[in-house]
DNA sequence: GAGTGGTCTAGACCACATG
DNA sequence: ATGTGGTCTAGACCACTCG
């Protein structure tokens, strides 16, 4: 299902050619006023498009020359931006299971409420799952749900995704999302779940999640075994 | 030294004016025609200022609403994007010290070079640097620097900021690196070198940096004590 | 219905790169 | 001189929100 949009459609085949080779790496695509006749749409709307693939690191436009194709082959796996844990594993195509171990209503933690500057008593489904990864158990996610959106999570969408379960079922769109990342020690808990082998510490990944209109709908603390974690950026200086 | 473009002008002020608190978390800014009047402007340039606000995390845009600024005080320091040691540590207002540790020219090791797919006899000048906050050893940086743009890297330079010297001095312009964070178990140099307590593992940064022509200049390897790294991200879904 | 942001157009002028 | 991308304009129509 394509988007309607035109510069979506646009950024859509160009993205698609880039993938597939058609376009050589280092060789510019064909220019902003070709590309407008060539979809016979303005030149503005072909610049959105280019934009859309300067930001998703596809191109880099230079002045007097043209866009010019990146090489793309260091991202073996998206996780610039927001991706769901199983997202992510689809790209690598490993083995993967969760488990859920916990599915009850609360409320929102005093340290997490606090943190968000929202109101303690704020309903919420707490989810506490472990991920495997060829049969090892490396990840611990806890989340929050705003129960206001989310009133329960049926524990096998959980087991596959609670983004997919969020946005296709309950029709929910998720905007944006704030993650810090740290290395911590571990705790009793994480040497009960996890398969450890003797670390001594986790990645910790903790994220408040919005909607569109900005209310909040999830957090989520995701402690990871050192081995597992990855995180790959693509970063531009803020000048344009 | 503001920017010149219209449109970045009007970033600045707003984005200025949400810092002074001059709007409050939650409400709207002026809707795109108002600003766009106030400004002298056309409302295209109006929404590209916005886009931008919107793209740093300072506000959200809400069809049939406004643009409504949000939280940004969990972003107490700002690393989503390219940012030096220098830049991130001025922010913290921390007792920090580099040593150069290292500076001479060699070729592009072969591990980097078969990586980025670059010559393996590229000249660069291979830089080591440590890290002392608070008088403790905490980060390793090991840069190289293309021959091709820097010649030398003066020491004193070196132990300030080798940005500064490469966008001020040489005039280069650094526009977007690849970053990619693991977790690996530490070197017989970090144990030297760093004041690991007796740590396992050190956080790695491996980065390849490019300027604005799309050309190779700098490829670093830092590797960070686990609990002097933090890591902030702002995500956006990637519909708009 | 009035006001908001989202998309798109057709045209203008400027800055940079290249032959 | 020509072609490229960068900025900006004035106007149009659509989609959404809210009183």
């Amino acid at each position: 299902m394509a988007s309607q949009n035109k510069f979506m459609k646009i950024y859509e085949e160009l993205a698609q050619a880039i993938d597939e080779k058609k376009y050589r790496v280092g060789e510019p695509l064909r220019s902003e006023n070709d590309l407008a006749e060539q979809y016979n749409v303005s030149r503005e709307t072909v610049r959105k498009a280019l934009r859309r693939l300067r930001e998703t690191g596809y191109i880099q436009k230079q002045q007097g020359k043209g866009s010019i194709v990146l090489d793309q082959t260091r991202f073996d796996f998206p996780v610039s931006g927001l991706t769901s844990f199983k997202e992510l594993m689809t790209v690598k195509a490993k083995a993967t299971t969760t488990k859920v171990i916990r599915n009850e209503e609360q409320v929102l933690p005093l340290e997490i409420s606090k943190r968000l500057g929202m109101r303690s008593d704020t309903p919420v489904i707490h989810l506490t799952r472990v991920r495997f990864i060829d049969d090892e158990a490396v990840i611990i996610d806890d989340d929050y749900l705003a129960k206001e959106f989310v009133a329960e999570m049926p524990t096998k969408r959980a087991e596959d995704s609670i983004y997919d379960y969020m946005e296709k079922d309950l029709g929910l769109t998720i905007d944006f999302a704030h993650k810090q990342y740290t290395v911590e020690p571990v705790t009793l808990e994480d040497q009960q779940l996890l398969d450890l082998h003797g670390d001594t510490h986790v990645v910790v990944v903790r994220s408040d999640v919005h909607l569109e209109n900005t209310a909040f709908i999830q957090y989520t603390i995701s402690r990871h075994r050192l081995d597992k974690f990855r995180f790959v950026d693509f970063a531009r200086r803020q000048n344009k």
